[in-house]
RNA sequence: GGUGGGGUGGCCGAGCGGUUGAAGGCGCCGGUCUUGAAAACCGGUAAGGGGUUCGCCUCUUCAUGGGUUCGAAUCCCAUCCCCACCGCCA
């Protein structure tokens, strides 16, 4: 959620960042509701400040009546009656008033509130300016030993590469026809050494960002409920990407959703919390299950292990103080793990400083990071994909945009509280990662080589065309 | 699923129709004492909204939403959540 003061004070700069954004969200609109809004909760007030006072004058002098009136006679009772009434009337035309004001303010709140949830963080002013993801901007790239990105796979390696289809097919490491059966289009099962393989590479991202950065294991619910997600600023724009449990319907509690990304738990469980500033900043990690719908992607990226609706993921989030300098360089620490990891994992990449089109609607900023996988991207004469950067990071910084909305806040110096501003950035994830992994590291013979940093969590060197059940 | 008990400030906890925004304690801040610290003692210490001549003023908030009442943390209804015991069960 935005600043609501900043918003009433520079309206323009949102307008302009929702416009930067490719958001539509009426924001003249809004302001005319804020104004309406705060005019009746002003006449309300002074009504109300009227009626305390008025309640707080008689009060007393009602208890003392009441009091009178159990041993008074029968003249005195009447007396007494019609004074009582008297100043039990006093108050009723404010309380009508008071009712009718309330009401008016109850018919413009809904939309009130559901037109400020749509109102996107702008983006910061360093961030290019775009019309789609074409418009983001490469920072630099990363290639290991040996692998000249100006070459292509077959140029570097001299033999053509196959892709990640083939190879999981070849060696057994994926059943996508039992989990289309099961579950649908987008649905799969790693097998023997698929799943070997998914395991070791997701424990040793955790093992990186919690042994050697220190950030706190966790484990996160992924069955959330709607403020959660809400909160984390998920929904309303992003309501449909997510799977809905219907429990309301069944008669028990609340709905709940599939969160697509373990940041929901990581950033919800401080909801409503004012944290210790000695506690700041806080890291955590965390390895979940993520659900994703994909609504609108239809035909996008239909076949293998790119685009899939459930997936884990190593997913790191950090809490900081309310200041831009501390989060820009939280910001930066927490890409260089990934640098750290994709290097150890021998994986080329790329830094892609997302356009102001591509943000989404929380982010201030945010860069993705794009492995280099030799299986996509358009076909050459023999119908062999050239190659290309495929999405496996995205690194977000927030400022206190989530904060507001989970009303997570820390207290300053002066004792006063704060919203506190979150970043996260995916670790790894997988099966996504397994597409480089297993096309970079693809040999002449079709077998996989294990990298190093692997070795330790796997029990074999290299993958092999062994029977696909082992 | 059944039965019972609960949800109060940063935290613990009292209050069960009227100067209760809320006793008491912990924590935190300031002071006295001390060479310094601790202890002890004294004082202060909620959040959010609106207005402001920036001194303050004012409204809301005791799980949430309705209701009763001149007046609700306190009574009634609904919802959510937590705990205990029993049943079922991974």
């Amino acid at each position: 959620m935005i600043d609501l003061k900043l918003l009433r004070e520079n309206p323009q700069h949102f307008i302009d960042g929702a416009k930067a954004k490719n958001i539509k969200v009426d924001i003249s609109t809004f302001l005319d509701l804020d104004e309406q809004r705060r005019l009746l909760q002003r006449q309300k007030e002074d009504h109300r400040a009227e009626q305390n006072r008025i309640s707080k004058e008689i009060g007393p002098q009602i208890g003392k009546l009441k009091g009178q009136l159990k041993n008074a006679n029968e003249d005195e009772k009447s007396q007494i009656e019609t004074q009582l009434a008297e100043l039990e009337a006093k108050p009723s035309t404010l309380k009508s008033e008071i009712q009718r004001l309330d009401d008016s303010i109850a018919a413009i709140e809904p939309d009130w509130n559901a037109l400020l949830l749509q109102v996107p963080q702008p983006p910061d002013a360093d961030v290019p300016k775009g019309e789609s993801a074409d418009d983001n901007v490469q920072l630099r790239t990363w290639s290991p030993e040996g692998f000249d990105l100006s070459h292509t796979f077959a140029e570097n390696r001299g033999f053509e590469p196959k892709t990640h289809l083939e190879l999981v097919e070849s060696l057994g490491l994926v059943d996508f026809e039992r989990g289309v059966k099961m579950s649908g289009t987008r649905h799969y099962m790693l097998t023997g050494n698929g799943m070997r393989l998914q395991q070791a590479v997701l424990r040793f991202a955790f093992d990186l960002i919690t042994n050697k950065y220190g950030y706190k294991p966790m484990s996160v619910p992924v069955i959330l409920r709607e403020e959660c997600m809400v909160g984390t600023g998920f929904f309303p724009t992003g309501r449909d990407q997510a799977y809905h449990i219907e429990e309301s319907k069944r008669g028990s509690g609340h709905d709940l959703f599939l969160a697509g990304t373990g940041e929901v738990g990581l950033m919800g469980m401080y909801a409503d919390e004012i944290l210790d500033s000695s506690d700041l900043p806080i890291k955590m990690a965390t390895l979940s299950t993520c659900f994703r719908r994909e609504a609108g992607a239809a035909g996008r990226d239909t076949a293998g292990l790119y685009r899939i609706h459930q997936f884990e993921k190593v997913e790191q989030v950090v809490i900081c103080k309310a200041d831009e300098e501390t989060s820009r360089q939280l910001h930066k620490d927490m890409l260089s793990i990934v640098e750290d990891l994709l290097q150890q994992l021998e994986l080329p990449y790329r830094l892609l400083q997302c356009c102001t089109a591509d943000l989404g609607s929380k982010n201030a900023d945010m860069i993705d990071i794009e492995c280099w996988m030799p299986g996509r991207g358009d076909l050459d004469e023999q119908d062999r994909p050239l190659g290309d950067w495929g999405e496996t990071h995205s690194a977000s910084r927030l400022y206190d945009f989530q904060c507001r909305r989970l009303n997570m806040r820390y207290r300053d110096e002066d004792g006063k509280t704060v919203f506190a501003h979150s970043l996260n950035n995916t670790v790894l994830a997988s099966p996504r990662i397994l597409i480089p992994l297993l096309e970079m590291h693809q040999q002449k013979d079709g077998n996989i080589r294990i990298p190093d940093c692997l070795k330790p969590y796997m029990s074999v060197d290299i993958l092999e065309p062994t029977h696909a059940s082992v």
